[in-house]
DNA sequence: GCACACCATCTTGTATCCAAGAACCGATGC
DNA sequence: GCATCGGTTCTTGGATACAAGATGGTGTGC
């Protein structure tokens, strides 16, 4: 008989080999994101360990890892924490963000694009410069397809470790950055200055390229700005 | 793989509490920058527990930290390996350096610096722009001091994310960095140039500031990318 | 009622134990 | 001589045991 360690369901992707620490790190970070743990909110490893049927040792490697990432904090022999929201920090990485991306962008004027990189530039368009009837009003489709969009346009700017860079960027501010899709304003605001800078890069206009992005980032900053605690309350209630 | 000696000492810092798991990461990433760990070199987690005379979880621990970092990797049940060279890497690293601080020294030279940035600056003024008779020939020092300047640069401009992967890549290119202070000219030129670089900022010279730093990190660049395998074997048995 | 000491409980940090599989080495068949 | 099979050792991943200290509640003195 094979002796298999209990694990719950959740923790075992059907053809995906991946260590129960990894299985760990992905569910509490989704529940962060997903508003199920809460900035502040405290934990422990042996709460972990019970709830997610592992042993402590892959619950604390998650944990760590989580830790080294910003978003949670061991205070010593008395538990962790979900680290509380910090508006400063949103803004740093939005403004991190800006400087990413259109540094990306400028790269991507560039004459020398090789095929690769109109390759991602045609699936864009496919999604982004659609005639308005065809734009999608799911809005976490939208949300998805938005980080997907930025991710991209740095991802063929060729530079890898600035895609990582920006990787971990996208993944800490996506907390916050979701709330800023509940609204169709937003959302075919989103369509409009994704479509102008789709094509403004298309036609190799550097300058206007980065504008229109650093403005259309700085936009949704702006609103990002708005947001209180309230309203994250709110969004995680609505859950 | 050359056998290292046992410093059980280095892993008792007086004063300062640490976990044994933090002494193991910051022992492995020192030998790894000193050329003690050589890339390709492959270790286990049974050997290093031994040297370092702490049980496996630690070193399993400070392993995982340093594999999220891009140091080292974990075979499937068949040990770690230092990460081989990629040079293509720090030819990124660099192109993000270049980035980040370029906007750090932009900021810098905005109307609006605060009191602290000038401290700062001022502090760095104390060491580069000294007399020649009184430059340093340490080439240690100088190294260090030199990785201090950009740091100390990026960090008055504000923003702790890009602080923080600012210093990341710093520790990444560290260990390839160093072999291009081993020649007195490029000591004299680093000098030269940060007095420069010093000067625009003072006189909020943004265009002259950011070109400097641009083109001075571009020069070191230009000299890591002729460094060879070969080098860096030589530069190890020098130790 | 209140401050304080003390003790039981809880939590992390470290050590050790076990399981599953990779690697290696030697014997064996031909 | 050479390939192959088998088992022994070694390695990591995970589970459990133990240690040291933080926490919180309770009882006591006043």
């Amino acid at each position: 008989m094979k002796s298999v360690p209990p694990q719950a369901a959740a923790l075992q992707a059907p053809g995906l080999r991946r260590s129960a620490a990894d299985a760990v790190y992905q569910q509490v970070k989704q529940d962060i994101a997903e508003f199920r743990l809460i900035p502040g909110d405290r934990l422990t490893e042996n709460e972990l360990s019970l709830r997610l049927q592992v042993s402590r040792t892959p619950v604390r490697q998650a944990l760590y890892r989580l830790q080294q990432e910003g978003y949670v904090e061991v205070l010593f022999r008395s538990g962790w924490r979900v680290l509380p929201f910090d508006f400063d920090k949103f803004e740093q990485l939005y403004d991190l963000r800006i400087l990413l991306e259109s540094a990306a962008v400028a790269r991507l004027c560039d004459a020398t694009v090789a095929q690769r990189r109109q390759d991602v530039l045609d699936g864009l368009n496919a999604i982004w410069l659609v005639p308005p009837e065809q734009r999608s009003a799911d809005t976490v489709q939208v949300s998805q397809w938005d980080e997907a969009f930025h991710c991209a346009l740095v991802e063929a700017a060729g530079n890898q470790e600035l895609a990582r860079v920006h990787r971990d960027v996208t993944d800490r501010i996506r907390i916050i950055r979701r709330l800023d899709f509940t609204k169709q304003a937003r959302i075919d605001a989103t369509y409009d200055e994704h479509a102008k800078i789709l094509k403004a890069i298309g036609r190799k206009r550097v300058e206007q390229a980065t504008l229109l992005l650093r403005t259309h980032i700085e936009t949704s900053q702006a609103e990002v700005r708005k947001i209180t605690l309230h309203q994250v309350f709110m969004a995680r209630q609505a859950k």
